[in-house]
DNA sequence: TTTTTATTCCAGTATTCCATGGAATACTGG
DNA sequence: CCAGTATTCCATGGAATACTGGAATAAAAA
């Protein structure tokens, strides 16, 4: 093989795997299996996109040896293939944050029209703030960030009385685009609790 | 703005900057340059691209702020924005090489095609090698191992009396598809010197 | 001011990607 | 074996992407 030979095919390989996250439905699908294994419908109704179309991309993802499958009676399932992806999506997060002032400027306005406060919990003592998972409690039980509790969000209305009203609430759920914990957050400060959203991205490992 | 709105927006732009890497060609652009600044002409050169697509590609890169331009003189000088922006490389090198196994086997087999065998040196004593960057100067002095000598690749003939055939010489270049390290390798060995190439992923910072 | 050099832009063509609806397949359960 | 459920595959049309040659532009140099 030739070295130039060798060099196309390699950034052809390398550059597929960024091609695969180049759609903004795969880069979904990969960031809800990050937060845990999930079936088609699963990931059909989280994604909003149609039976197919989520189909086709987690073909083409499972090609790529991002993702496996595993049948489980009925049901498809599908997780990430490896924990490095959880790496990549982090990082791809993070430069996209740095270098593009539209995106840091459409999450700034959303939520703010929202009305959801952050809050760094490393600048905060331990005893001031309760940490709260909002999300499923399957992805819970996957993965959580350390001290956490959980009361996913559809839940909350008859798992509000646990909390502490002397407290701050740090809720959490996928990520930075996922607004799970600006609706609890919401929630929460209109029940009389003082609630904001954890500022750092969580992404959580698989199994 | 709606949540749907919101978080397809934020797809859309996240992913977008995972697309500039999904061309091969822009993928290569991206890694020669975090070794270093370089112009267009020299960017066109070490890619072997045409100057209009060269161009074209670097115009896409700039829209999404993944790289800058500066002009000097008569060239226009381009480098990457931000120092996050290796990372993402490196996570998207590491992702790749775990799931692909083609990718595996064809660097695998043209390395052992090659004649060229690696070390790790975090297992070899300090005193027992020279780790050698065979880069061109300009990109030793931008970012470099610690520790490595630099003896620009095509500078190999005059300047090898310099080097210790007593020690292993541990050769690196721009990374793991570029060959320059091999053909030093080849050369030394050749020589009567003992050389290897370097095994881990190296990627330098920009200024 | 004109010429030269380096680079970008434009329009056309070819190729690839994406989403869809419906058919086919792969199972489980009875 | 058949029915039901879940999922994948296929073919299609349209959108998006990539590359090219030549023109245009933006400087620096004379």
């Amino acid at each position: 093989m030739k070295k130039v030979e060798f060099k196309s095919k390699g950034y052809e390989l390398i550059s597929s795997v960024a091609k695969a996250m180049g759609n903004p439905h795969r880069l979904e699908l990969l960031e809800l299996l990050a937060n845990g294994p999930k079936n088609v419908e699963e990931l059909r109704r989280e994604a909003r996109m149609t039976l197919t179309n989520t189909s086709n991309h987690l073909q083409i993802l499972k090609q790529l040896k991002l993702v496996k499958a595993r049948r489980q009676f009925t049901s498809i399932y599908y997780r990430l293939a490896d924990e490095t992806i959880i790496s990549l999506l982090k990082a791809l997060h993070i430069t996209a944050f740095r270098q593009l002032v539209e995106l840091k400027h459409t999450i700034g306005q959303f939520r703010q029209q929202y009305g959801t406060d952050r809050a760094v919990i490393a600048e905060l003592p331990a005893t001031d703030y309760i940490l709260l998972d909002v999300r499923p409690a399957v992805e819970y039980r996957h993965g959580h960030h350390r001290g956490a509790i959980n009361i996913p969000h559809n839940q909350l209305g008859k798992s509000m009385v646990q909390l502490d009203k002397g407290k701050l609430i740090v809720a959490y759920c996928r990520g930075e685009l996922c607004t799970l914990a600006d609706e609890v957050v919401q929630q929460l400060n209109a029940a009389g609790f003082r609630a904001v959203r954890l500022a750092e991205v969580v992404m959580m490992k698989s199994a």
